[in-house]
DNA sequence: TAGATTGTTAATCGATTAACAATC
DNA sequence: TAGATTGTTAATCGATTAACAATC
């Protein structure tokens, strides 16, 4: 809605506010400060209070915020009030936790299908997604709008497939290969899930002494 | 080794810095500048001399970076040169994704074990790592000391379980719980994976027109 | 030597924090 | 009304970028 600039760093905070609001409306409180928001995410409560006049002012002086009607606001604002179309590539061990475990819908998602080059696992389905045969995905896209596709394929498959993707029309990949693309020029976002830069990142930590 | 404050910021770096640097290697080259490497990354020839010179220069005027040693220079500080041990808890969908397909050595771990509560797990090996009884963790920690615990455990089990294994004197938690902890005060680091958060932020950016 | 590129200092830019008037 | 807490402006802090002397 708003177009203006917002920060990298304000946006990743987002999903932070989304959870601990979900927490709160849960456990069933009604308002919150920002004093108390950002004491429970490690924040301080200026930021909190910054981050959201990003967005324009949800609160109310003398009152704070209403659990239920911010984390409505927070959903809008990162999009997950929508449903949006994703198909999961690559049916492996990573593809298999996903499709078992992971919940689409709680980020803006409907999971449509899964695709993969392997006869055995084509036909059938996993926690109701059915895996569909790679080789379709074209006439699959002309049916069906891929709005985010979830690239879980082995490395050397990563460029080629998500340059198909591109020529689908996806307007994001997630991306859990390793393998760094850009598709800007395209409107393409990538968003890299890097388990190794994680795990370097622990390393790194544990290696000071403190 | 210096013990000089270094900003979150310059650590999230460090591992692109590896990753960069170890196929640069594979490609045989010999020398690099900042700038190479800046553009290679998305970063500035700047930051990236700012950021090495956190830790010293390694760098030679007139000539740039030799690879092979900036890289070992990096796989130092980050502390993947050496090798530490790991045990994995919770053998569900995503454990097994991470015991067929992650490289935990690349990262500085060596796998030791994994640990299940489920009997027709206890006593199977996945690519070589063997799956104990998480009954008998404690005893397994008094032969080999854990610097680092990877939690794949559902989230109902996510606090006690690593509250457990802060008492077996782990130095580090690879949390994959989606529960957010917090054992700072008795010296153990969490290192976050939240999916979601990340395909939250894939939500945001596709829903901006641009 | 001349050209290239570092390491570092200074300048700029942006993000966080503090402060406070507005107001529920 | 008095107390609480927002939204916003100003101050501070930190990170990035620019510039350049040092030097390989």
């Amino acid at each position: 809605m708003s177009e203006r600039y917002i920060s990298p760093l304000v946006i990743r905070r987002l999903p932070k506010y989304h959870r601990c609001l979900k927490e709160l409306e849960r456990s069933g409180v009604e308002r919150v400060s920002s004093s108390v928001l950002a004491e429970t995410l490690g924040f301080t409560a200026s930021q909190v209070r910054q981050d959201f006049s990003c967005f324009g002012g949800f609160g109310q002086q003398g009152y704070g915020y209403n659990v239920v009607s911010l984390r409505q606001k927070i959903a809008e604002i990162i999009g997950v009030d929508k449903c949006r179309n994703a198909v999961l590539i690559g049916v492996g061990n990573l593809g298999h936790a996903l499709l078992h475990n992971f919940d689409f819908q709680k980020c803006g998602f409907e999971l449509r299908a899964a695709f993969d080059v392997s006869e055995a696992l084509i036909g059938t389905s996993i926690n109701g997604v059915e895996i569909l045969d790679m080789g379709n995905i074209e006439e699959y896209a002309k049916e069906t709008s891929i709005d985010v596709a979830v690239l879980t394929v082995p490395r050397q498959f990563a460029k080629e497939t998500a340059q198909r993707l591109v020529e689908l029309g996806v307007r994001g990949i997630w991306n859990f290969t390793n393998v760094d693309m850009n598709f800007e020029e395209k409107g393409v976002k990538v968003e890299n899930v890097h388990f190794a830069d994680s795990l370097k990142i622990l390393c790194y930590e544990i290696s000071r002494e403190n």
